[in-house]
DNA sequence: TCACAAAATGAAAACGTTTGCATTTTTGTT
DNA sequence: AACAAAAATGCAAACGTTTTCATTTTGTGA
């Protein structure tokens, strides 16, 4: 493959702020020698003009090098092509299958995304939510359920159909599309129990204004509750979403005395990091030590032993967060089913073994 | 943080299709009691309004819930505030960094990110091009240098500023913002052969169609050339950017007879992988085997032992990237410099040790 | 070939801003 | 207080489409 030569470094040519040459649809429609209408239609609605003509115009459009002015459309129709992601972070794990997903489905049905991140600042998710909205969004998919009054409102307002993905709540006040992550959590964990493990330690991320990861802990909590088991609060730790954290604090919980028998992390990350902690002090996985993660990102499957961890379909769930979207902001409607759950499944790897009695 | 009820879920309410009830300038207008140009100047150029006057255009557009809408602004005067990044792949580790820097680069100029990823296809690359440009984005960036000729004319005819994003070459028609990766192939191979290695394999990514792994390998091939070394055929292993199947292709080569004393891998997943194999093998590293990687992903140093490898500035790029575009935009100029390099840095990390005499 | 229905096309009015130019208001100077 | 200059505001014409409604063309059956 050939690079093209765009632009001629001698000569210190300027971008011409007017775009004067681009040709719109009114000299296709003169070197076509038809109405502006037509050609409109020729683009909008191909079956509603006559072959020999569609083609006549093609070819014009065609030799002119006429691409269409969206922009000019959504002025008039209201519908710009454009939906909008907003995500917590986009540099992470967690959501890069989700994004991708969403934004390859969007584009079979000939849109397009913009995608904001607002790591985790509930006020900067609002100016995003406003900027998207500026910008005329068809919809927009905001991850999980915790976001700002304001920008609800300002959604609600304009009518924008909005839905919220990753998580799933039986019942919800936007449509959602997502995993249970209690029912994850609870998993994971019944997992650990079955396999006799008693001391364990759980490492989460900052629950606040992250329903994931509360839902999580709650879910873990729950199941240790019904089973009797009371977590000691130096058992209960917190750690950022970060592998380099994790590691630190893995290897200080099991370098020291009194080591669990196993570690419960929040997520895939933090479990990479607890696995590489055990590397680094030497503590076999998982004769010395059980860990399970929730997630099951790329490259969980591959660890050394491969990480029990729950598999979250991101993939599935961002397809269906743009088809929904798509659907809902052509229809009008809200979506059928109003909630939807994706399936998740535990992924018993290497990482845990039955505890030794 | 409250979830605000967004939508009552018995009734079943419809989105309107009309968006007739949200106010549009003249509302705004009408409600502080000025001429609609008065409100346009208030939000475009608010200092050429008097303050009285924009605090009473302000209120009014608080109460009645105005967001302005840039299609329209942007079918005037031909600026839409959006930029489009054009990457191979979203949901793989290196390019998150770089399309997360470009957006909140972009978000402190206050404009948005169209984003698309073509999957290595220069097909679709063209398609996404078009898209992009039918909505008439100010700018965008793609990744390297190849592409297809006819992206590239639409691109040119049109006056769009164009940057290549991640590699960096030291004359190139386009502008670019990126890192020397010939020059980083060959630093960390000089690094292994410093080492005194002489037996080492190559796993590297197919190069058609990707400028950067190229680059790469020929600075690979470049060094030991001139180290006098030739790399034979089994020793020049095509992997692709996957975790899974590196780590299967490198469990055949270190597990038999005739392993090499290091591992050159064309990026960090493929090292990762490689790490993982050794582990299953129970080959040690770097007592048996050094392993080095290219780009320094979030997690290389954490591994363990931590990750030789060189670390490119994705952050960094994206900041460039999404200023200097903005920059050509505004300014209607190719950015000064028109190539910008930025800095490599080798990670002398555990993965690599001296080989015994 | 004619009449008529159906399909294709054209004319023109939106869509919601921005901006050049004209007009009005404010400010500063005497 | 009067005047000129400067600043603020208003008017109206774009911007490039889509779409409604009217008109023309095509196709069909007798």
């Amino acid at each position: 493959m050939q690079t093209f030569s765009f632009c001629d470094k001698n000569h210190l040519m300027r971008y011409s702020k007017s775009r004067k040459g681009a040709p719109g649809i009114v000299e296709v429609a003169a070197r076509a020698g038809v109405s502006i209408a037509t050609v409109s239609r020729t683009f909008s609605q191909p079956d509603m003009v006559r072959a020999p003509t569609r083609v006549r115009i093609e070819r014009a459009a065609d030799e002119l090098g006429y691409i269409r002015n969206r922009a000019a459309g959504a002025l008039h129709n209201r519908f710009s092509g454009t939906l909008g992601l907003v995500v917590p972070t986009i540099d992470n794990a967690i959501f890069a299958e989700l994004i991708e997903a969403f934004s390859s489905r969007l584009r079979d049905f000939d849109r397009t995304m913009l995608i904001a991140a607002h790591g985790y600042d509930l006020d900067l998710e609002v100016a995003i939510v406003r900027s998207l909205l500026e910008r005329r969004i068809d919809g927009i998919a905001l991850v999980g359920f915790d976001h700002a009054p304001v920008s609800m409102n300002m959604l609600q307002q304009r009518d924008v159909p909005v839905i919220s993905v990753w998580n799933f709540r039986e019942v919800s006040n936007i449509p959602c599309v997502g995993a249970d992550n209690v029912a994850a959590a609870r998993t994971v964990v019944r997992h650990v129990l079955d396999l006799g493990h008693r001391d364990m330690a759980l490492l989460f991320p900052d629950v606040a204004s992250n329903d994931r990861a509360r839902d999580r802990m709650n879910g873990v909590l729950e199941e240790l509750h019904q089973e009797g088991i009371k977590v000691p609060p130096d058992r209960l730790i917190s750690c950022p979403y970060d592998i380099g954290e994790a590691k630190r604090l893995v290897r200080d919980l099991v370098s020291g005395s009194g080591r669990p028998t196993a570690i419960v992390c929040g997520n895939d990350i933090i479990a990479h990091g607890a696995v590489y902690a055990c590397y680094a002090e030497g503590v076999r996985i998982p004769d010395d030590i059980s860990i399970v993660g929730i997630g099951d990102f790329r490259g969980s499957a591959h660890l050394e032993p491969g990480l029990t961890t729950i598999r979250m379909p991101a993939r599935r769930i961002g397809n269906i967060a743009a088809s929904t979207l798509v659907e809902m902001s052509d229809t009008g409607m809200p979506p059928d089913p109003f909630n939807r759950k994706v399936e998740i499944e535990l992924k018993d790897r290497g990482s845990t073994i039955a505890v030794k009695v």
